[in-house]
Order: C-alpha cells, then sequence, then structure tokens
DNA sequence: ATTTACTCTATTAGCTAGATAGGGTATATA
DNA sequence: TATATACCCTATCTAGCTAATAGAGTAAAT
C-alpha cells in the first residue's frame, strides 16, 4: 500500500515538473492545488528538500522548485524515501535486506521466492520511471483522451 | 509490505502441501514445524477454511488438510484474502477499485499511470504462481543448493 | 465417558499513519 | 530598518490497525 504521503509527494513533484525550472511555486498554491492538506504537504516537501530533490526559497516570491532535471528524478526514490523499501518483506530487500529470524535458507523459502519477484518487478517499474518519463506519459494519455 | 498473517497463511499452506493430500496435520505441529505462534496461527488456518482453501477434521487424529490440488490454489488470492488488493492505490485495483475522491482524470494521474503497472506487474505474479508451482521451484532450488 | 483438537468471539498492547499547531528564521521590498 | 511574506522545524494528537493471546464451546474418535 502507497502511504499518502508517497502520493502526495509524487503529485506535488509533478506538479512542480509542470510548472516549469524557474518559477518557485508557494506550498499554499501546490495544496490547494493538489487537493493536499496544506501542513502535511509542507512536511512532504521539506523532507524532499532535505534529501536533495527540491530547493526552497524563502520570503515574498519564494517557493519550492525542483533541485534536479525531471530526467533524473526516480519514482522508487520516491517511494523508498517515505514508504521504505519496496519489497514485500525484508528478506526479498536489495536496498533494506534483513533476513528472516526463523527462515533456515532463502533459496528454498516459497515466500522469499515469490516476494522477490514481486521485489524485481516492482523495482524494474519505478526505478525506471523518472518524473519526465512520467510527464510523457501523461501528455500523451491526454492527447489520446482529447481527440 | 506483507501481513504476518498472510505469509504465515503461504508457510503453512506449503508445508500443508508438502505433507501431501491425506495425513490432517495438528495445528501445534504446524505451529512448531514453522515458528508459527499456535494461537494465531489457529486464526490463519480457520480463514483458509472458511475460504475454502483448507478442510478440516475435529477429534483425535485431526487436524488440516488442503481443500484443493496445489496446482489450484494461487498466491493471489491468498494475498488478497490477508492483505486486500495487490494494489498500491485503490484506484489502481482490479478487484476493489475505488476512484480517488480528488482525481479528476485517471488517465492523466502520474500516480495511478506508474500504480496500475506495479499492480498488473504483482498480479501477473501472484496469480500466476500456484502452490504446485512454489513447490516445483522450491525443490529446484534445493537441488541446486545440495549438488 | 473422556480425550483430543478444531471453532469462535473477545480483548489487548503497541505502533504508525495522517494530520494539526505554533513559534522560529530567512528574504525581499519599501 | 521595518514589515510582510513564506519557508523551517519540533511537538503533539488521535484513530485504527497489526500481532498476539485468552478462554469457553463443540465435534469426533476410541
Amino acid at each position: 500500500m502507497l502511504s499518502r504521503k508517497a502520493k502526495y509527494a509524487i503529485k506535488a513533484l509533478i506538479a512542480l515538473a509542470e510548472h516549469g525550472p524557474e518559477a518557485p511555486v508557494r506550498i499554499a498554491d501546490l495544496a490547494r492545488e493538489q487537493q493536499i492538506p496544506p501542513k502535511f504537504l509542507e512536511l512532504i516537501l521539506l523532507e524532499l528538500r532535505n534529501q536533495g530533490i527540491l530547493r526552497s526559497r524563502k520570503g515574498k516570491g519564494g517557493g519550492y522548485l525542483l533541485a534536479r532535471d525531471p530526467g533524473a528524478i526516480y519514482l522508487g526514490q520516491i517511494v523508498r524515501m517515505f514508504d521504505g523499501p519496496l519489497a514485500p518483506v525484508p528478506c526479498a530487500s536489495q536496498t533494506a535486506y534483513v533476513p528472516c529470524s526463523d527462515c533456515p535458507s532463502e533459496a528454498v523459502c516459497g515466500v522469499h521466492l515469490a516476494m522477490k519477484k514481486v521485489r524485481d518487478a516492482t523495482a524494474k517499474i519505478l526505478d525506471g520511471t523518472s518524473l519526465a518519463q512520467l510527464l510523457r506519459q501523461i501528455n500523451n494519455a491526454s492527447l489520446i483522451t482529447t481527440s
């Protein structure tokens, strides 16, 4: 299950990418636009900033903007930042591997076998999708829908 | 994240499949063997029984056994039974679709686009893996490890 | 009759997600 | 330099859920 935090983060990043690289967007505006509780969004943007995904500008005319090219921001990083490892079980995680205390051998553990496949598939999708790619997909879809 | 319940359920089903189709296994034995809290396992097996995955026999010589062929029991069904829909967000679920109240259009929602792919990949794996297939994979792995 | 072992409902402790509150700090502009 | 703007940061709260336990009830075998 994707947490609200991760979901809001992705939505906010998409909106920021759409706003272009040089115009800071205020928390309040982003919150209204994306239907996110403002103070909650504040926490999320702060975290994204502290992780180097966003830059911020204080005071009048301030707000948030992407710190990197949308082509260099991957969904995998965002989801992990807020929800932890992608793997359904710790023993199937690549980035945060923890063995099961009870499991005598992962090679013959059915849960491990199946969940490793789920993790790999999920990682392939999320680590393979940048904000830029996502924007392109959205634009394609909107062309089709509009036509 | 896979819940302990779902994880225990899968482990228990694998163990039951390995015990063969005609010998009931007691909760207590299964619990000891698989390192699962007995009373917790009781709840899980009961649920599996009520969902038609297991049969039970009461009294002396009793216990649990598979109600169907291992080739007809799929991980997807087990995981959904205990953890709900596979999709990371309700709007990406096939079996329990719920639209987002705020989302004006799923076709142009980045979260939806990405999470639908994750759901589809997960479902393909879990709905495509039966207990019988899982057992074969385990046996293959154990041959390789042992050799 | 008695033992065995499943059946079912209730309860509980601990944790986390989601959200809110409010004072602090940096920046722009007049 | 005064002041408004808008991000920065820590603390707190509540509902709901997960994992686990307890215990009385019921069916079956011998």
